[in-house]
DNA sequence: TTACAAAATTGAAACGGGTCATTTGGGAAC
DNA sequence: GTTCCCAAATGACCCGTTTCAATTTTGTAA
């Protein structure tokens, strides 16, 4: 690799060290004709600046970090791909770690993040118990923005939706459709607190419709495909069976609208499906998934915003924004016939 | 942050400042009684470790870099979740950039990544005209490993497969279908070499099986769901329409599958679709998506593998693999039946 | 044209926070 | 007493940034 460095050009160059740096960090503060002298040296001898040096010395980095629970799902990898663009426009670069919902792992990374002293962290929601952990963090002066979910701490700058809002209205929505007989396949809530707050969006839309909350409706799954399936073959298998299921991500959503397929049940005339996140293949399935959509992009690009401006104006203001979300009415979801209504 | 420094430690426990560093890269080589002691009083103060700093001294990263097109596809962002798993558990920091298919883009991540002096990187595939910048890099010290595809070129670690071989065979499995009209909806092949090859892989099918090859038939899109659909749209608007087509990545299938839907053209009835990469939706689809798998998760294991390797022993050795691919067979292409033949 | 303040350039040297090759100090073994 | 060996200390880097002061230039009024 390029050993060359800032000293060597100064010599050759017949100018000091200060001098160097000079031409690359503010060029207007060197005379044209040095300035052209040192870049005509530095282009000759393939210099390549030494980003960790300097972030060494100027005591900042220029690096920031992201843990998402994992690339694999399109909800994240959009958010992601939002901060990764707007990262790179600002000359930034991005470390991005994944957590898989476990703990353990999120604290190495968060460990790996202190110790590289990055600019700025930007954290999916939590894992129980965490937020302490990350308060502690921002008061040591680690610029941190928490995604994809509402936060009631003043103290912390987020940028998310209300995810109880939002279960609520989908579930509201199948409610109006006149379901009564509503199943869910959730994410792991007994982890993430922004998964518990979908199934308290859940049972409040139930209780202030006046329907009853029944547990063994509600399946906790990994938000993956092949979880989505396995859940609804299990709700498909009950001896009464929902007319109605929201799937507390589109990925599970997904994954029940093939195990419907597989055993012969049609959508949605003999059972509605709805989702949540809005994944771009959502609108691409078979029925198009009625599902709410979330801001996954947008989150990202203002995430970083802010983010930004914690770094630059070194300052401790707090910013949060609560975005909207709203429901995407296609064509997994039906409204239930009268018999089956007096019949319930 | 923790400002407290290697130097402020030792003092505090009555040691030089070597001996603290040692007790953190190499405690067997501190006594227990000291070292002890210094670890409390780091505890005792909250030490953080300066990994900027040791980067610097030590004259070596432990971050790796990872350029792929875009983490908004299911195929790319599950070989950089490969590769992030596998960068955590050997304490490595990945720094993760997208290209977008831009070769600007690609540069600029390219710099940032040489700049910041990383261990080493992770190309996905080359855009055109961009392997000689890449040569010239691993010329220079850079340990590099490019992903995706099968390279010609001695002087490059790589580890992929055989886009040509394997969009030969899924092409020759719709060939004994007895199709003989066979469209294509294929990702940009004038910017990315290895899709390119799939194009290749497809033309040298018809041809072997004396199969005209008719451009009219080919369309070349964005890998997104949109653009599979619009290919799609395109395609069952021909006067006449091809009897299968093969859409040369799984985005582009799933897009291609709503076209005809909407279109009221039955899969794999009036028209047979195939894919390219199986992404874990492919078998969810309705109906399930007949495919080439593709180890992409594998792939981002043995790159980061192969990395290491170079990384370590800091050698030049080549290390390529070619890995398998092979066609799934599910349910979204059919048997054509003799009429059709006799006809075309 | 000269004088002098103000502005523009440049340089020296002190960091920033570690790593590591080499040296030193003692105590144990012979 | 001499030789070894282990634990710890020294001090020279790694490669930039930045403060402060010195040196030039430039601008302008006299």
């Amino acid at each position: 690799m390029a050993k060359i460095t800032m000293a060597e050009i100064s010599k050759m160059a017949g100018v000091s060290l200060a001098t160097v740096s000079r031409t690359i960090q503010s060029p207007h503060l060197v005379r044209k004709e040095t300035r052209e002298r040192i870049n005509q040296v530095m282009e000759k001898v393939n210099y390549v600046y030494h980003a960790t040096a300097g972030d060494l010395s100027r005591m900042r980095s220029s690096i920031i970090g992201v843990i998402i629970p994992t690339a694999k799902s399109l909800v994240f990898s959009s958010t992601l791909q939002a901060i990764q663009e707007a990262a790179q426009q600002n000359n930034f670069s991005l470390v991005a770690g994944s957590s898989k919902y476990d703990i353990e792992t999120e604290l190495r990374l968060l460990q790996q993040f202190k110790e590289r002293r990055l600019a700025g962290i930007i954290l999916t929601g939590f894992v129980f118990g965490q937020k302490d952990l990350i308060k502690e963090l921002v008061k040591g002066g680690m610029s941190c923005v928490v995604i994809w979910d509402k936060l009631d701490d003043p103290d912390l700058s987020y940028v998310g939706f209300d995810n109880f809002k939002a279960t609520y209205m989908i579930t509201e929505y199948l409610i109006s459709l006149r379901h009564k007989h509503i199943g869910l396949i959730v994410g792991p809530y007994t982890k993430v607190e922004r998964v518990k707050r979908r199934l308290e969006g859940f049972k409040a839309a139930l209780k202030d419709h006046g329907l009853r909350y029944d547990p063994s409706l509600v399946i906790e799954k990994e938000p993956t495909l092949i979880d989505g399936k396995e859940a609804m073959s299990r709700l498909l298998s009950l001896p009464v069976r929902p007319t109605a299921v929201l799937a507390a991500s589109d990925t599970l959503a997904v994954g029940a609208l093939a195990a419907a397929r597989d055993m012969k049940v049609r959508i949605p005339e003999d059972i509605s499906i709805a989702g949540f996140d809005d994944i771009e293949v959502a609108a691409y399935c078979n029925p198009p998934l009625t599902t709410v959509r979330v801001p996954a992009y947008e989150i990202g690009q203002i995430a970083f915003k802010i983010l930004l401006d914690m770094i630059n104006n070194n300052s401790d203001q707090i910013q949060q924004y609560c975005l909207d979300t709203s429901v995407i009415i296609r064509g997994s979801c039906r409204e239930l016939d009268y018999d089956v209504i007096t019949k319930s």
